[in-house]
DNA sequence: CGGACAGATGAAGAGATCTTCATCTTGGTC
DNA sequence: GACCAAGATGAAGATCTCTTCATCTGTCCG
C-alpha cells in the first residue's frame, strides 16, 4: 500500500517520528508546521496526520475549513489525553479518527492503512495460512478438525502470525505488538503463549527458530 | 442505508425469514431458490446472500462462476455450523463473508451493512450521543470529565444504546442484542448491566422507562 | 561427555468478569 | 395509605484470563 501523507506538526521531534516510520513503510511523506500551510496543502494528499496544538490555528479550525472548503481527504487527529473528550466530540460522523499522545507507532501505522485501504477491496473478515483460518470477528482459530475459542491474547498472537506468515518473528517484535510498548524484556509470556496456542491450533503450526523467535508454517 | 439484495436461499422457512427481516430495515429484496438462477440474476443486486446448501449447484460453484464472469458484487454466504472449515478455506482474500446457521437476524444485518457501506464514507471509529462518546476501537467510554474503561458485555451494551439514540430498548431486544439468541428470560443480567454503565457514564444518561426498558438521553 | 543456554511445560495466584441471588426501594393502582 | 410489581442494589461465587515462577528437556559447542 501507498500514499501521499501530510504531516501537520510544529515538533520537530514527533513530526520526525512519524515521518520515518511512514517512509519505512512506504509512503510518502511531507511535513508542514502551521495550521495555514495545512490548509493549502491537505488537497493533494490521500491522508493528513493533524496535531491539535498548533502554533497559529487550532486543528480544529484547519479541518472545519478543510472540510469547508470541500476537502474530504481523511484526517487523522494527534491530540493530548486530557482533551480526548474535545477531540472525539469534534469528530462528526466517524469521517475522521484520532489518537492519544504518546502513542504507539503501530498504532498509528494501522490507523492509516485502515483510511488508506483502497475503496472495493473490503477488509479480511479472515485471516488464512494452509488449513488454518482465523476469523477476525468472532475471534475463533478454524481447523479442519474445528473451531476453536481463543482468548484476547492468543487472538493477537495469532493474528501477528498470519499478518506476517512464513516469518520468523522475534520475541521482541512478539511482545511490542502483542503487549504493548513497555514490555517486560525478562518474561517468557510470548513462550507461555505459543505453548497455548500449539495446545489450540496444533503444535506443528508455530515452529521454533532456535536463538530468533517463532514462525507460523 | 438501502440497496439491492439477492437472497439464495431454497428452503422457505429460511428466505422468508431473511427477506422480511432486510425489508423491514429498507432493503429491496428478491428470493430464488436455485444456483442457475442466482447465476443470472446475482450481477444486478448490490450483494448477495448465499446459502451453500443448494439443491443443484453448490453455493461455491456459484461464487466461482460469479468471480469468473467479473461479477464483483459482495457475497454473504450461509453455512452449516460443521462446514466452516470448507467455507473459510473458500474465502479468497477476505472479499467475501460467511455466516454459520443458525444465526441471529441482526448479524446478517451488521455485515449486510458492512459490505454496503457507501465507499468513501469510512467506518465510524465513535459513537456520541450528546457529550458522551464511545470509542469503538480502545472500548472506552468518553465523557467530559474523562475516559472510562468498559468491560466488554458493558460495551456491547452501550453501543447499543448509542446506536439506537433516544429510542425506548426493551429487556428482550438488550438480552436479544447483547447476550445473544438463546437468552434466559428470567434473568436480571440487564438490570445489573445497565447499573454498572450508570456507575460508569453516570446515572443519568440511561433512563428508566418504567414497564418497558431504558433508554439513552 | 558435560556445561550452558534456549525453550517447554505445569502449576499457582492475582485479578477481572459475568452471572445469580437475596434484599431493598420506588412507582403505580386501588 | 396499602399493596404489588418493577426496578435498584450489593454481595458472593464460579469462571476465565493473564502473568509469574520453578522446573524440566533439548540443543549446541567445547
Amino acid at each position: 500500500m501507498t500514499g501521499r501523507i501530510l504531516i501537520v506538526e510544529d515538533e520537530a521531534r514527533i513530526a520526525s517520528f512519524v515521518e520515518k516510520g511512514l517512509r519505512a513503510n512506504g509512503f510518502t511523506t511531507s511535513v508542514v508546521a502551521s495550521g495555514a500551510d495545512a490548509l493549502s496543502w491537505a488537497a493533494s494528499f490521500d491522508l493528513v496526520v493533524l496535531d491539535l496544538g498548533l502554533p497559529d490555528l487550532d486543528g480544529f479550525s484547519v479541518l472545519r475549513a478543510l472540510r469547508d472548503q470541500g476537502v474530504a481527504t481523511p484526517v487523522i487527529i494527534l491530540t493530548a489525553r486530557d482533551s480526548v473528550h474535545d477531540t472525539v466530540a469534534g469528530l462528526s460522523g466517524g469521517a475522521d479518527d484520532y489518537m492519544t499522545k504518546p502513542f504507539r507507532f503501530e498504532e498509528l501505522l494501522a490507523r492509516v492503512r485502515l483510511r488508506l485501504r483502497p475503496p472495493g477491496v473490503p477488509e479480511a473478515t479472515v485471516l488464512t495460512a494452509g488449513s488454518l483460518s482465523l476469523d477476525l470477528r468472532t475471534r475463533q482459530a478454524v481447523l479442519p478438525s474445528g473451531s476453536v475459542d481463543l482468548t484476547a491474547r492468543e487472538f493477537a498472537l495469532l493474528e501477528l502470525f498470519l499478518r506476517h506468515p512464513g516469518q520468523v518473528l522475534v520475541r521482541e517484535q512478539i511482545l511490542s505488538h502483542v503487549w504493548g510498548y513497555d514490555f517486560d524484556p525478562g518474561s517468557n509470556v510470548v513462550d507461555v503463549y505459543v505453548r497455548s496456542l500449539r495446545r489450540k491450533i496444533g503444535a506443528e503450526r508455530l515452529e521454533t527458530v532456535r536463538g530468533m523467535g517463532y514462525r507460523l508454517s
